[in-house]
This record gives structure tokens, C-alpha cells and sequence, in this order.
DNA sequence: CGCTGACCCTGACGGC
DNA sequence: TGCCGTCAGGGTCAGC
């Protein structure tokens, strides 16, 4: 479900309900996911202040005095705002309860979200190595070019790889592939330096332009406000396999790329 | 170092 | 109605 805007959807729904807010306790219904919920989380965080809450990559960071809680929603995880006394439901695996009486919720069927523990200021191996942020100033064409230049894998594998740049999901690469006009299975090597710097610019505003909408809504996704997003209402490519292009009329195609469906058109994208 | 594919897990969906 | 294969927004890791 989220790729960086629906990360950043859930951080803007859940800041104002915590920030500033007591823990005063963590409830572990179900430990087995992506790695094991440390056992002495609850304990670490129980009478812990909630000072900020940050967003790397598609990482988000409870901020408190003795260190940070690191959450990753995974594939099909979410933190909801729930009030007090609703029961928790199905695949409801982890509530944050606050003094306040709400509650942050983790709900994730699949369970390759991680919840784990960052010691103040200590790096953890997770954050190690990642790109630069794509709405940053360190992220521009000219990174890209430098970075790709001598890369045989397709230029689609190499912007969702997160040492290039954090945060850009299937989704938004086969929006940002199509929006830049590159074909998805062409080496990343072999694109100028002017077709990386249309690239770069196309990522930062479709991610800039999906956040401003909520992220995108598929299935289920709700912000942490509860609110669904509206971004799928602009989807060019993504989910579209044998529709038009809404911008030739032409049917659209879709290949594997590493495991993932990339959808394109071969009219559109060179 | 870079690339490929397997893997973690549940649920939805289509075909039969 | 049910069974089976396939696919799904994430990322790590082993092996070549």
C-alpha cells in the first residue's frame, strides 16, 4: 500500500495526535513481522514523551528522549488514529496508546512492516546507505546520470533501487517512466544527461503532486486521519494494462521488470 | 560492485 | 460453492 506519499499522508494524519503525547503503554498483539518486534519495546517506550515525528524514505520515526521508534508500513500496513475503546480487529497486530485516550494502530495483513528501535543518534543499518531524498536539493538529474553511468539493469530498476534515491514505489516509477516519455526496460546507462534531468524533475512533482492529494488509494489505504487519498483518480499507466493512453489513444502494454508489472506505452515511451 | 531471483505473508480475484 | 494458481503498494539477502 505505501510508497513515500501515503508515508508522509500517514505522518501529517498522525503528528497532531501524538506529538507531544505520553505513551503509556505499547501493546503487542502479534511480534512476527518483517523481523521480530523487540521483546523490551513496550518497556522502552511506556511513560515516554513523543517529541516529533519524522519521515526517511518510507521509514517513520517516533522521536523520543531515549530513542526512536522506527516503523515501516510494509506492503499493506497502516497506523491509524483510533479513540479509545474500539476493539482492535483482525491483522490489528500493535496499538500506541497515548494520555490522551487515542490510539496509533497497526493494522498489516501481511506483516512485512517492521516495528524496532533506534538508539538516539546511533545509526541503524536499515538508514544506513540510503539515497537522498527525492524532494530534496541533493536529488537532481545530474545525480542520476552520474550514478547510472557503466548500469546494464533497466533504467526502472534503477530509480526504485533506494541507494539511487528513497521513496519512489512501483507506482510512482511507472508514472514517472511514462511522464519523462523513457521506455522502462531501457539500461539505465544509456540515458543522456538531459533525459535524467526531465526524469528527476517528473519524479519530484508527481511525488510532490500525490502527497498534496492524500497518496494514492488502493484498496483499502487510509491516511491516518482516516481519510482515503486521490491520487489514483491521475494514474496515467499504473493498473491501466490494455486501456488507452490517455495521451496517443494507444493500448498499453505491460512487461515484468524484476519481479514487478511495469506498464507503459510503447508509443509514448522510448 | 551490479544484477537476478527467491523469499517473507495474507488476501483478493479469475478460471474451472 | 470450492479449489488452485497468480498477483499485490515493500525490502533483504544469497549467489553468480
Amino acid at each position: 500500500m505505501p510508497e513515500l506519499p501515503e508515508v508522509e499522508t500517514t505522518r501529517r494524519g498522525v503528528s497532531p495526535y501524538c506529538c507531544g503525547e505520553v505513551v503509556t503503554e505499547l501493546v503487542v498483539r502479534e511480534p512476527r513481522l518483517r523481523w521480530p518486534v523487540p521483546e523490551q519495546l513496550p518497556l522502552l517506550m511506556a511513560g515516554q514523551q513523543i517529541e516529533t515525528v519524522e519521515r526517511r524514505a518510507k521509514y517513520l520515526l517516533f522521536n523520543m528522549a531515549p530513542g526512536s521508534l522506527l516503523v515501516h508500513l510494509g506492503m499493506s500496513g497502516s497506523l491509524r488514529v483510533v479513540g479509545p475503546g474500539l476493539l482492535p480487529g483482525k491483522h490489528d497486530h500493535i496499538d500506541i496508546r497515548l494520555q490522551s485516550g487515542s490510539c496509533l494502530r497497526y493494522h498489516d495483513p501481511r506483516r512485512f512492516g517492521s516495528f524496532l528501535w533506534l538508539e538516539p543518534g546511533g545509526k541503524h543499518p536499515l538508514l544506513d546507505h540510503l539515497g537522498p531524498e527525492p524532494l530534496s536539493g541533493e536529488f537532481d538529474g545530474d545525480l542520476l546520470y552520474r550514478l547510472s553511468r557503466g548500469r546494464s539493469g533497466s533504467v526502472k530498476s534503477f530509480i526504485m533501487d533506494g541507494k539511487v534515491v528513497v521513496g519512489v514505489g512501483n507506482i510512482y516509477a511507472n508514472e514517472v517512466l511514462f511522464l519523462a516519455g523513457i521506455h522502462p526496460k531501457r539500461p539505465a546507462g544509456r540515458i543522456s544527461r538531459a533525459r535524467y534531468t526531465l526524469l528527476a524533475d517528473c519524479i519530484k512533482q508527481v511525488l510532490t503532486s500525490a502527497i498534496d492529494q492524500g497518496g494514492t488509494t488502493l484498496r483499502d489505504f487510509v491516511g491516518g486521519d482516516g481519510r482515503p487519498g486521490y491520487f489514483a483518480q491521475q494514474l496515467f499507466v499504473y493498473g491501466r494494462n490494455g486501456e488507452a493512453c490517455k495521451h496517443c489513444g494507444g493500448t498499453l502494454r505491460e512487461i515484468r521488470l524484476g519481479q514487478r508489472s511495469s506498464v507503459f506505452c510503447v508509443t509514448c515511451q522510448r
